[in-house]
RNA sequence: GCCCGAGUGGCGGAAUGGUAGACGCAGCGGAUUCAAAAUCCGCCGCCGAAAGGCUUGCCGGUUCGAGUCCGGCCUCGGGUACCA
C-alpha cells in the first residue's frame, strides 16, 4: 500500500498539465470564457504567505471555472518597476534590473512548486520594454486627446540630499537617509486628467453589482462630489495684483458665522507679499515644512499668520475680516482659500482661539443642554441630515436640516449675485512624474524652439539606459548625456529628453488589458480583448481599494477612448473580491541616529517572553560572541501589520512547501480564516494539515481495495455526498473557502466511518477528491486515477447535487420559552402549524413553565423555530 | 485628523434576525504497542457540587427572539493621492 507522498506525487501531476496543456488559454467559442485574476505581485524576491493566500483563491477560481465548463484565462505577470529596486542597489551595487530580473526568476521557481493553474506564456514583467514601450505609445495616445498636461504640484525636498522623497521614505517629517526636516517643494510635473471623468466614475459605481459595498463606498468618498458655493471677498485694500479672494465652502449656510480668511502658503497673494516682506517669508517657509500628506497636514499643528490685510463681508460691507496664511490650507484643493467659521468647524475653532479670533454660532441643537463654542464649548458639528435651530438663517426657517440651509443659502447668494452654486469634486488629477530612475521613461522631448515634444512611435520604445548607477541621490537620467541629449523629433534641433518616469501605478493600470495579448505590436489587439474582457473575478487586497482600482477604471476609459478597448470594457472588473492580508509582528531597533531598522521574524531570538536581535557587532566579518552567546540587541514589538517588504516582516512559504508539499501549504492557508478578514500569521497547523491530506489518501486507498456488497448504509452515505456537493459548491462560489473546507472535513469522517457498500463508497470517494481539486490538485488527481476517473480531474465536470436527495422527511424544531432554548421536538416536514402548535404546548419543558397557564403568545416559524412567550 | 473595515472559547473560526461555539488546532483521557511514532475512540466556553446561571469588545435601543439591525463609545487594522 502506497504512502502519501507529496514529493513525488506534485511533480507527477504537474508535469500531466503542463503536457496536456490544461491551462493554455486560447480563444474558443464553444464554452464560456471566464477571466480569472489576481493583482500581480512586486518582484521583492521571495513569494511570502500573502502571496500563496492570494493565487490560491484566484486558482481554486480558475480550477472550478474550468471543471463546469468554462474556457478560463488565468495568468500572472510582475508589476517590476518600482523604489525598493532602486534601494537596493543603492545599498548594495548592481543594477535594478539586474536585481528585479533575478528576483522574477525566484519568484517564478517558488511559485510553480504550488501548481497553480497559471498560463505562464502569458507570462510578462512591466519592466519588459515591449510592455512598457506600448505604455508609452498609450500616454501618447492619451496626449493627442488632452487627457495628459502638465503643471506645478508640491513634493518632498531633501535640502541635504537635493532630492525627491516618497512619502514613505518621509519619518517623522526627516528625510529617511539624510534626517534632515523635510520641505515642501514646487516641480513641474505630468498629470492625466483623471478629473474630467470624476462625476462618471462616481456615477457608474452604481452599477458594479459584484463589487464589495464598502469599495463602492470608499471610492464614492474619495471622489467626493460637493455642491458648494463659490465667491468672492472684496479686499479693503487690494494689492498688486489681487483686489478678491476667490473662496469655495460647502457650508454657505455658516457665512454669518465666517470670522477669518485663510490662504494656503502657496497661494498667489501669499506668493506676492512673501516677495518683499522678510517676516511672510520666514512664515511660509516654516509652514512649507513637513511632508505632503494628508495626514501630515491634519495632524500638523495649525499656524497661522496674520497679514494685516483685511476683507469685506459680502452681506456687509462694514464687516471686515482678517486674511492669515495657515499651513493646514493647500493650492491643490479648491481655490487655496478657505473662510473659517469657528462655531462649526472644530479646526477652526482651534485656530480661533489661538489666535483670539472671534466665534459665532448660527444654529444650535433644537433640543439639550448645549455650550455655546463661543462660551467655551466644542464646535457644533451636527450630521447635515439633522434639523437645528437657526439662530442667523438668512432666508430659510428657524428649524432646518444643514441640508436643506445649504440649498436655500447657495440659491440666496446665486439671488444676490454674491456667489454661483458650483458642484467640485474632491479627487485631483493623477499626479504621474516620478524624479527617479527605475520607471517607465515619460516619452517627451523638450526642444528650446519647439516646447515639449511628443516622441514619435516609430521611436518607441524610448528604452532606459543601462549604465547608470545609484550611488548617488537623485535620478540618474538627469545626469546621463548620451540619453538625455537627443534631436527634437519635429524639428531635429539639438534638445533633451524628459528624465521623469511613470508612477508605477500606470504600470498596473491596464496590465490586465495587456494579459489578452501580451505580444501584441499595440497596446491591446482588439479582437482579443473583446473576446476576453472583462475580467470576471479579479481578487486582491483591500489595500488597493481606491488608488488601483480607481486608477484601472479611469485607464479602461481612456483606453477606450484612444480605440484599445471596447466600450464594454469602461468598467474592467466584474466581480471583485478583497481579501484580507496576513500581517505580522513588525521587529524594530534603532540605529545610532535613532532611525528604524526592521529584522526578519528568523533572526529574533526569544528568551524568556523577550525578542532580541544579535547585535551587529563584528570584528573582521566575525560576529561578536560572549562565551559562545551573540551579542543581542532587546526589540521593540510592533504588534501586527500588513507584510511588507520594506518592515521586514514577511513570512517565507518555502519552509512549508517543502516540508509537506504544496497542497498542504494551499490547504493550510485556505482553511480556518475567512478569506476578507486580516489573519496574523502562524505556521502551527501546517503538520495538522499535511496529517489530514495524508488520512483522505489512506481511505482512498481502502476504498479501491474494497469489495464490500451494497448495503442499507449506501443512502444514507449518499445523500451526506450531495450534501457535500452543495455546500462545497456554494461555499466556493460565495468565497467562503474556510467553510468549504469544514464540510469537507465532516463528509470525509462520514466517509470513513461509512459502511455502505463498495460502490457507494467508490462514488464518494470520487467526488470528494473533485470537491477536494480545487484545493489541493495533485492529491486530487492521484486519488481520482487509483479509482479509475477518466481523464485528468482537472477537465472532469464539476458534480451536481440532486436536489431530491438533499431533503429529509423530518426537521428538529428548537423550543423557545421567552426567547431561550428549553427543548425540541422532531416533527414531520410538512406538518401544519397548528399541529405543531399543539405538539409544542403538550412538550414537558413547555407544561412546566406554563404551569397550567395560558402563553401569552405562541410564535411558530414553520421549520425553523417555536417561541413560547409567558 | 478624515474615510473604510474588524472584534465570538486557550487559538483559527461557524452561524438566510431563529438551538451561539459547526469544522479545525492545541490540550486532556483511553485503545493499540515491550516502548514510542503513526493510527483509532472519547472529552473539551466560563462559573457552579448540582440545580442552574452567565457568555459574541463596552453602553443603550428595536424585536416574541440580536453575534447578526439601529445609536453612542473603546481597541485594532487598511487607506490618506510619491510604498506597492
Amino acid at each position: 500500500m502506497s504512502r502519501y507522498d507529496p514529493a513525488t506525487l506534485e511533480p507527477k501531476w504537474q508535469k500531466a498539465w503542463d503536457e496536456a496543456g490544461t491551462f493554455l488559454a486560447r480563444r474558443s467559442d464553444d464554452k464560456p470564457k471566464y477571466y480569472v485574476l489576481e493583482m500581480f505581485p512586486y518582484p521583492s524576491g521571495r513569494i511570502h504567505i500573502g502571496h500563496v493566500r492570494n493565487y490560491t483563491m484566484g486558482d481554486v477560481i480558475a480550477r472550478y471555472k474550468l471543471a463546469t465548463g468554462h474556457n478560463v484565462l488565468h495568468p500572472m505577470g510582475f508589476d517590476a518597476f518600482g523604489m525598493p529596486a532602486e534601494n537596493a542597489a543603492m545599498a548594495s551595487g548592481g543594477h535594478p534590473a539586474d536585481w528585479t530580473y533575478a528576483n522574477i526568476d525566484a519568484m517564478v521557481a517558488q511559485m510553480k512548486p504550488l501548481g497553480f493553474g497559471l498560463d505562464w506564456s502569458r507570462m510578462f514583467a512591466t519592466s519588459d520594454p515591449e510592455y512598457y514601450g506600448q505604455q508609452q505609445s498609450l500616454f501618447l495616445d492619451f496626449m493627442e486627446k488632452g487627457l495628459v498636461y502638465r503643471k506645478n504640484a508640491v513634493v518632498n525636498w531633501d535640502p541635504v540630499d537635493m532630492t525627491v522623497l516618497a512619502n514613505e521614505q518621509v519619518i517623522d517629517g526627516k528625510g529617511w537617509r539624510s534626517g534632515a526636516d523635510v520641505e515642501r517643494r514646487e516641480l513641474t510635473q505630468w498629470f492625466f486628467k483623471i478629473s474630467d471623468f470624476s462625476g462618471e466614475l462616481l456615477d457608474a459605481l452604481d452599477g458594479l453589482d459584484n463589487w464589495p459595498a464598502k469599495v463602492k463606498l470608499m471610492q464614492a468618498n474619495w471622489i467626493g462630489r460637493s455642491r458648494g458655493l463659490q465667491f468672492a471677498f472684496g479686499m479693503v485694500e487690494p494689492t498688486k495684483t489681487h483686489d478678491r479672494v476667490e473662496v469655495y465652502t460647502i457650508r454657505p449656510d455658516t457665512l454669518l458665522g465666517a470670522s477669518f480668511i485663510g490662504i494656503s502658503p502657496d497661494h498667489p497673494i501669499a506668493k506676492e507679499l512673501e516677495a518683499h516682506d522678510p517676516k511672510v517669508a520666514a512664515f511660509c517657509a516654516e509652514a512649507r515644512k513637513g511632508g505632503t500628506t494628508e495626514e501630515a497636514l491634519e495632524k500638523a499643528e495649525k499656524l497661522g499668520f496674520d497679514t494685516g490685510l483685511k476683507v469685506r463681508h459680502p452681506f456687509d460691507t462694514a464687516w471686515e475680516l482678517p486674511i492669515y496664511i495657515a499651513n493646514f490650507i493647500l493650492m491643490d484643493y479648491g481655490t487655496g482659500a478657505i473662510f473659517g467659521c469657528p462655531a462649526h468647524d472644530q479646526r477652526d475653532l482651534d485656530f480661533a482661539r489661538k489666535y483670539k479670533l472671534p466665534v459665532t454660532s448660527t444654529f444650535v441643537p433644537l433640543s439639550g443642554e448645549h455650550t455655546l463654542p463661543e462660551d467655551g464649548g466644542a464646535a457644533f458639528v451636527p450630521p447635515k441630515t439633522e434639523p437645528v435651530h437657526w439662530t442667523l438663517p438668512f432666508n430659510w426657517p428657524e428649524e432646518a436640516t444643514g441640508e436643506q440651509a445649504i440649498d436655500a443659502a447657495i440659491a440666496f447668494c446665486e439671488d444676490k449675485g454674491v456667489g454661483q452654486g458650483v458642484t467640485k469634486f474632491r479627487l485631483r488629477d493623477w499626479g504621474l512624474s516620478r524624479q527617479r530612475y527605475w520607471g517607465a521613461p515619460i516619452p517627451v522631448v523638450h526642444c528650446g524652439d519647439c516646447g515639449v515634444v511628443p516622441e514619435k512611435k516609430e521611436n518607441l520604445p524610448v528604452v532606459l539606459p543601462m549604465d547608470v548607477t545609484l550611488d548617488i541621490p537623485g535620478n540618474p537620467l538627469d545626469r546621463h548625456p548620451t540619453w538625455r541629449d537627443v534631436p527634437c523629433p519635429r524639428c531635429g534641433k539639438p534638445a533633451k529628453r524628459e528624465t521623469d518616469t511613470m508612477d508605477t501605478f500606470v504600470d498596473s493600470s491596464w496590465y490586465f488589458a495587456r494579459f489578452t495579448a501580451p505580444h501584441a505590436k499595440t497596446p491591446t489587439d482588439l479582437a482579443e480583448a473583446a473576446y476576453w474582457m472583462n475580467v470576471d473575478q479579479y481578487i486582491g487586497g483591500i489595500e488597493h481599494a481606491i488608488l488601483h482600482l480607481l486608477y484601472s477604471r479611469f485607464f479602461a476609459r481612456a483606453m477606450h477612448i484612444c480605440g484599445h478597448l471596447p466600450e464594454s470594457a469602461i468598467e474592467p472588473f466584474d466581480a471583485l473580491f478583497t481579501q484580507g492580508m496576513v500581517t505580522h509582528a513588525i521587529y524594530q531597533t534603532r540605529d545610532a541616529q535613532g532611525r528604524p531598522v526592521y529584522h526578519y521574524p528568523e533572526k529574533i531570538i526569544w528568551k524568556d517572553g523577550k525578542a532580541f536581535v544579535a547585535a551587529n557587532v563584528t570584528v573582521g566579518g566575525q560576529q561578536i560572541t560572549v562565551g559562545g552567546e551573540p551579542v543581542v540587541t532587546e526589540v521593540e514589538i510592533i504588534p501586527s501589520a500588513k507584510m511588507s517588504k520594506s518592515k521586514n516582516n514577511v513570512v517565507d512559504p518555502v519552509a512549508i512547501i517543502e516540508q509537506y508539499g504544496a497542497d498542504t501549504a494551499r490547504w493550510f492557508v485556505l482553511s480556518d480564516s475567512p478569506p476578507e478578514r486580516d489573519v496574523e500569521w502562524t505556521a502551527s497547523g501546517a503538520e495538522a494539515t499535511s496529517k489530514h491530506l495524508a488520512r483522505v489518501h489512506r481511505i482512498a486507498t481502502d476504498i479501491a481495495a474494497s469489495d464490500a456488497a451494497p448495503n442499507e448504509a449506501d443512502d444514507a452515505l449518499l445523500r451526506e455526498m450531495h450534501k457535500a456537493i452543495f455546500d462545497v459548491t456554494g461555499g466556493i462560489e460565495s468565497f467562503g473557502f474556510n467553510a468549504a473546507i469544514a464540510k469537507l472535513y465532516a463528509f470525509t469522517n462520514t466517509l470513513q466511518k461509512s459502511t455502505a457498500g463498495a460502490a457507494a463508497r467508490r462514488d464518494a470517494m470520487k467526488t470528494l477528491a473533485q470537491l477536494m481539486s480545487p484545493m489541493t490538485p495533485h492529491l486530487a488527481e492521484e486519488i481520482w486515477s487509483m479509482l479509475g476517473g477518466e481523464g485528468l480531474i482537472a477537465n472532469a465536470p464539476w458534480p451536481v447535487a440532486d436536489e431530491a436527495m438533499l431533503v429529509s422527511d423530518t426537521v428538529t424544531l428548537p423550543i423557545q420559552i421567552n426567547g431561550k432554548r428549553r427543548s425540541e421536538i422532531t416533527v414531520p416536514k410538512d406538518m401544519p402549524k397548528e399541529e405543531v402548535e399543539k405538539r409544542a404546548l403538550a412538550d414537558d419543558a413547555v407544561l412546566k413553565a406554563l404551569a397550567g397557564g395560558q402563553p401569552r403568545k405562541l410564535i411558530v416559524v414553520p421549520g425553523r423555530i417555536v417561541n413560547v412567550v409567558l
